[in-house]
DNA sequence: TAGATTGTTAATCGATTAACAATC
DNA sequence: TAGATTGTTAATCGATTAACAATC
């Protein structure tokens, strides 16, 4: 089937039936239909069928869907088997955060790398991976077939990050930096983070909701 | 100007916006036009002016629109100048990491409890907010008037904390959880982050790019 | 077989883009 | 005034939902 075409709403809808396709196999469900994991996604059965197929009919007439089977599908196309090596440049708090929490080999990935520039941090370990010096991150990166990288530098550091990332063949940035990522790097894959702007659009519907904005236009 | 049916894709962009424009107050331009600022936002004219037309006409014909008039008045639309009490919950990894890296002041927040059940870090601060004990945190919600929350406990406990804050009267949460706050909290304001979404949506074009995926059919 | 439920086409809805008259 | 650029209406595009024949 031509995955060419699939448009990007559905894409991103699939992780979410990965995970709820995860908690029925783990509650030892085994089959549902459409209507029935609508209900679960809060969408319609004509969307989880129209997603579904978007990859091919992994449905039965009469029956529904095999949850073990959906769900080891739904891991193939979004390459979940995949360990792309991937490093994280900037162990601060965020940074931190995120290479101690995510289940990095679960999602894709591997994390061969974390790369700072403060001297004090340098050669301690996170989750078994080591902190690295920033300086040496394009030999790294070049000699590890690194693909993907993990952005929590400061905004004033982030350009020339990802440009000499970009250089050592790195393709593929998870950026939660200010520093906006645009159409610079032509075959790269991007994802800008920008959780400030969750909290903001979290304040202006707490503001709706509340009905409290119009003070604010006096 | 009727602000319920203004959509949530208009809402979602304005915070890119007001990035935009406070970099370009940073730079000193202070007059830009709906064609400019669209080529900085990666959309169109039309939609600059769609958009920002659900507010109110903040531009001038011939000229365009000022930088500086136009920051503040998205500042104001999504009440950035408010100050609702926030706490955050679970200071693990990932907690730790949101609670020194957000500028929540400037976000339309004031976090003013940070809450573990964890007592050996009980008493210490975290940017001058103390860590207190989650036990203690119905009371402190309810004292001190806290309209937010910022969840960063296990998936385990994720439910309990809700419903326990949501019946102490917080009516807002930034869930980093893996537990999906649902419906069932009719006037709530919830935003589900999904980080591990995030890393397979890119995982998945990461292989569309590299055109690998074939394999995995086989 | 009858009932259930898919895969798929057609209809609807919403969001984006284009066009242009109004006007600074 | 002429040029630029808005505010706003109309056209297009894409995504969601509804409908239903196919079939397990």
């Amino acid at each position: 089937m031509n995955r060419e075409n699939i448009s990007k709403s559905v894409i991103r809808r699939l992780p979410r039936y990965y995970r709820f396709l995860t908690e029925l196999e783990e509650k030892n469900i085994d089959r549902i239909s459409s209507g029935k994991l609508s209900e679960i996604m809060r969408s319609t059965a004509s969307q989880v069928r129209q997603d579904l197929n978007c990859f091919g009919g992994f449905g039965h007439q009469g029956y529904g869907y095999s949850v073990p089977k959906l769900r080891e599908e739904i891991a193939n196309i979004l390459g979940l088997n995949r360990h792309y090596k991937a490093v994280l440049v900037g162990a601060g708090h965020i940074g931190t955060g995120i290479a101690a929490h995510m289940n990095f080999d679960k999602l894709g990935y591997e994390l061969v790398g974390i790369f700072d520039n403060n001297e004090e941090i340098l050669g301690a370990h996170i989750n078994k991976v080591e902190i690295m010096d920033v300086d040496n991150i394009s030999k790294f990166c070049r000699d590890n077939n690194v693909s993907a990288a993990f952005l929590c530098v400061p905004r004033s550091a982030a350009k020339k990050t990802v440009d000499t990332l970009y250089n050592a063949g790195v393709k593929c940035f998870w950026n939660f930096t200010h520093y906006f990522i645009g159409g610079d790097y032509p075959d790269a894959v991007v994802e800008n983070v920008h959780l400030s702007d969750m909290l903001m659009t979290l304040c202006y519907r707490m503001n709706e909701v509340n009905g409290d904005y119009e003070h604010e236009d006096e």
